[in-house]
RNA sequence: GGCGGGAUAGCCAAGUGGUAAGGCACGGCUCUGCAAAAGCUGCAUCGUCGGUUCGAUUCCGACUCUCGCCUCCA
């Protein structure tokens, strides 16, 4: 089934068509490191890397590059107030971003090139919309676009919402007399430099300064992927003015359609309620880490819901995902130790037609809710389903035919390459644990329940589960 | 003020012009020494009011509530 895409430009779910063959690219706005990333943010992380594996996993070979904004107001302002460098500061940052991301199971991008490592490319771009005319330098010595001039040329401002400039609240977040602009939609490309920037500098043509918000993306984007490309995805608060005025600068620039299709992921609230520090509501990934979840159940929860709309982040949910997760290890872990093992169920032509049956069922209707502009929660609802019905053909000693169990993981692998939620964790079982529950499995031999039950509750205060087997034990963690 | 989303069971969340997926939680049963896991099973008429239709949760209108964007916030 062809992959459907709800593009931002058109308003409407339309085929994805890449503009070369199998080859597509991909610019996600990255973050901005002047913090740690907090679970809204993750939200579209985890949703750029979905779009990417249903990419993948639909045969296109994805090129994906996300930026890393490494100079900007608040970095700049942290930088001074700490009295460290700009590297150093944003450095830490972007490291732990990075390992984040993996933790939550993200592919690393392609590509994940520093706004301050393109100052060059940036500049040069300037130049080239101070050369056609839509971008001038005003008396505070910074270089602004036009949006006047810009519409001049005949080019369209407003792509990706309507927009009505004369209603529009200007100022309202930002005083307008910080700026020496023509137009108040005008927007900064190269910000003159202010002694508040410290170190925070470089020359251009236009004297010292650095880098307006907007122009990095276009210059980064264009540098890795081309002047049109195929998709460009981000945060929806981004749609205006961030990626409005990307489009703008780069067809301004290169007088080519920029994008071809904008994807936006929604926000997220958290326990029914806009995320702020003040609500107690705000929380990173380490924040849930230490509350004793792991990355892989925050994925499964931030997976849980469509892209479009606004998803309830609430920590009932994550205990809740955690069981979820359980329930398809569960399946998961009973087919690998069956996979591994020939003759412990005797091979059944009919049972293995009957799951390669669901197999095949589920993989073709995972692909149509997947394929379907991401319809990630009916494809959990196929993939639950699956795990129900292989549950069933599991034998009383957990174990299925070596055959059908191998067909159901590669199954299962396929899937998981587009959820992302396959690999578990290894779990160390201590050395005290392992003892407890081998004299335990003693005296379940020898009927002495009552011992083998309190050892159970002493596993249980320890943090470990320990569940019976048909042959032995195993364990989880609490 | 302008523009754009939402309102589906205790919670999260799909979906359809013909009487509502899935997950979590909860109850019953089977299995089990007891548990756990697993299976079976129970649990909603889809914000309110009108309209169109043989028939609407799904289309249209109004209303209520709610969320987002409107210059550097994913």
């Amino acid at each position: 089934m062809a992959l459907k895409l709800f593009n931002t430009l058109t308003r409407s779910a339309q085929e994805f068509t890449p503009l070369h063959g199998k080859k597509v690219g991909m610019y996600c706005c990255g973050p901005t490191v002047y913090d740690f990333a907090h679970i809204g943010n993750w939200r579209t992380f985890v949703f750029a890397d979905l779009v990417r594996r249903t990419l993948e996993f639909s045969g296109y070979d994805v090129t994906h590059v996300m930026n890393i904004t490494d100079v900007e107001d608040k970095i700049i302002k942290r930088v001074r107030e700490q009295k460290t460098t700009l590297r150093e500061f944003t450095g830490k940052f972007e490291t732990a971003f990075l390992d984040d991301l993996k933790a939550l199971g993200c592919r690393q991008p392609h590509q994940t090139p520093r706004a301050t490592e393109h100052i060059p490319e940036i500049i040069a771009l300037i130049e080239k919309l101070v050369a056609r005319g839509v971008a001038y330098q005003a008396a505070d010595g910074s270089v602004y676009f036009s949006i006047e001039k810009y519409r001049g040329c005949g080019c369209h401002y407003g792509q990706l919402l309507k927009l009505n400039l004369d209603e529009m609240r200007a100022g309202e977040r930002v005083a307008s007399d910080e700026y020496e602009k023509e137009s108040i939609a005008d927007f900064a490309l190269w910000k003159a430099f202010v002694p508040e920037d410290g170190d925070v500098t470089w020359d251009s043509p236009w004297g010292k300064g650095r880098p307006g918000w907007h122009i990095e993306c276009s210059a980064m984007s264009i540098k890795a992927l081309g002047e049109t490309f195929d998709l460009h995805l981000g945060g929806e608060d981004l749609k205006f003015p961030h990626h409005e005025d990307e489009i703008a600068q780069s067809e301004g620039a290169t007088g080519k359609p920029f994008v071809k299709f904008w994807l936006h992921g929604a926000h997220l609230l958290v326990e029914g309620k806009k995320m702020s520090k003040s609500l107690g509501n705000y929380f990173t990934l380490r924040d849930l880490v230490a509350k004793g979840f792991t990355a892989r159940e925050v994925r499964y929860l931030l997976l849980s819901a469509h892209y479009r709309e606004t998803f309830n982040f609430t920590l009932d949910g994550l205990t809740g995902a955690k069981s979820a997760l359980a329930r398809i290890d569960e399946c998961v872990s009973k087919l690998r130790q069956s996979a591994n093992i020939v003759g412990i169920v005797q091979p059944d032509q009919i049972k293995l037609q009957e799951q390669q049956n669901a197999c095949s069922n589920m993989l073709h209707d995972f692909t149509d809710a997947i394929t379907n502009d991401l319809n990630i929660s009916a494809a959990w609802a196929v993939v639950f389903e699956w795990v129900r019905e292989t549950n069933k053909r599991f034998k009383k000693n957990n174990h299925m035919a070596n055959d059908a169990a191998s067909v159901s993981l590669s199954a299962w692998e396929k899937v998981d390459s587009v959820l992302g939620v396959g690999k578990q964790a290894d779990i160390e079982i201590p050395e005290e644990i392992l003892s407890l529950a081998k004299t335990r499995l003693e005296a379940k031999g020898n009927r002495d329940f009552k011992k083998a039950d309190a050892i159970r509750d002493e596993l249980k205060a320890k943090g470990w589960l320990v569940e019976d087997m048909p042959l032995g034990f195993k364990f989880k963690k609490l």
